[in-house]
DNA sequence: CACCTGACTTTTGTCTACAGCAGGCAGATC
DNA sequence: GATCTGCCTGCTGTAGACAAAAGTCAGGTG
């Protein structure tokens, strides 16, 4: 009626966020997911800022976004370190990150809206062409939204966004040994296991996803890590035992 | 070696923490599951600031927080507004909420750590005493940490904190029709039925629990609910002819 | 009479500045 | 020589102020 024809899309914002705090945020992730900010290092603010070529005001903020992601850590009065992980926390996290991947499966497959399956063809193109062009840390994050896409299948924004959260720690954690991530040569392997993925969803059979994530999962980085990291609950040791037998 | 012989504990903080974000988080959220702030209302910085007596900053650290929370939805260069909620996004939130108790009870079932048994134990205590006291306001709060404390047998921290966020939105959602809470007739009958659900987990069987919280829920909240939201989805439609059945 | 256009007001986004607390270090005392 | 106390630096927490963008309303024009 009032013109603006175009507006059906309920897209919250057509062009990008030009705010501070989100470009913060962003940056701040790829530097501790990275490895730039080890886990347990105190994150000074004043530094940061001059890093970053922006204010105080909207670094806090970022922080704060990031403390309730999970990756940083406030003490009142003590400043903001990186969350430093134990063993149990890493327990938590795969754990708690292969109960949601089932759950989503459990509610969204067989895929009825073909938007959301168009959006896992999609990041899945993303992580083929990143891994053709043997960019890592960009089949990292394309990897990452893959995975995302796959949860987004059920339809349910908020376990998207819980998983989101949970995918960034469980990063954090690969962070821990760097080997890891050296290791994992073969990027073309990868892309087939996750294209395979689709294909099982595709099937419409949650079972046969559910069994294919039971395989799925990339442990490697699990290796020795009883040794970088403390808190070691039971629970966890038996968790860690476990997935190393199976 | 160097005296502070009973820091055995590892308590993060001993005195509250001073710090006006979180004090302001708080408020806010009381306001916001409280109905003071209705769905889909603005949220003007500057007013808040007068009627909070803080500064723009702490105010909107605060914010932030409460985004990640789900209750508060900041658009750029727009501002804030209390997140409207659509039937599916209440479709959501009692799903997924139900789920994540289901999960904790898988594991967390019987109950390991006696700490964890008498946190829940201590929160139904807090519970009964708001009851008999009538103060609802309080009651509201207590059930809350009640059914966090629950999530929290489990011993995943991670799982406890969405769940929060998540009980935090269904309370959202409660606030939307206030006639169910003046309803709320019998506090003690609540109060009944959740010192059941506890002895049912004394009892250790994890089915037993799933199939008492299977018909625990409050859901008199969803009475005449399609009328006052949007966002019909067919799920959302359908969950909510089926939670009617049952 | 309806619509467009312009300036104005309000509000957000950001920066700079100041107050208060925590940790470290030097000096004095036992 | 060891320990305790007082200062001192640095950082966090908060406040106030400025600039830019969006919404609003009045006035003019087709």
């Amino acid at each position: 009626m009032t013109g603006s024809a175009d507006n059906t899309t309920s897209a919250p914002h057509i062009v990008g966020p030009p705010s501070l705090v989100e470009l913060a945020a962003a940056t701040l992730r790829r530097m501790i997911v990275g490895g730039d900010l080890l886990c347990g290092q105190r994150i000074v603010e004043n530094r940061l800022t001059g890093q970053l070529g922006i204010s105080r005001p909207p670094l806090r903020e970022a922080l704060r976004v990031l403390e309730r992601e999970g990756l940083v850590r406030q003490v009142p009065r003590k400043g903001v370190i990186v969350t430093p992980l134990t063993l149990h926390d890493i327990y938590e996290i795969c754990t708690l990150r292969a109960e949601f991947e089932r759950l989503a499966i459990r509610l969204g497959v067989p895929v009825t809206d073909p938007a959301r399956r168009a959006r896992c063809q999609q990041a899945l193109q993303a992580m083929t062409d990143a891994a053709h062009a043997d960019d890592r840390p960009a089949y990292l994050e394309r990897s990452f939204e893959f995975h995302v896409s796959v949860v987004g299948l059920s339809g349910h924004a908020r376990l998207e966004e819980a998983y989101r959260s949970l995918q960034l720690q469980l990063m954090l954690s690969m962070a821990l040994n760097r080997r890891a991530r050296e290791e994992h040569e073969t990027l073309d392997g990868d892309v087939a296991r996750h294209t395979h993925l689709l294909e099982i969803i595709d099937t419409g059979d949650p079972q046969a996803v559910l069994d294919e994530l039971a395989t799925h999962g990339d442990r490697s980085f699990l290796d020795g890590i009883e040794d970088t990291v403390d808190g070691h609950t039971d629970v966890a040791l038996a968790w860690l035992a476990q997935q190393r037998t199976s």
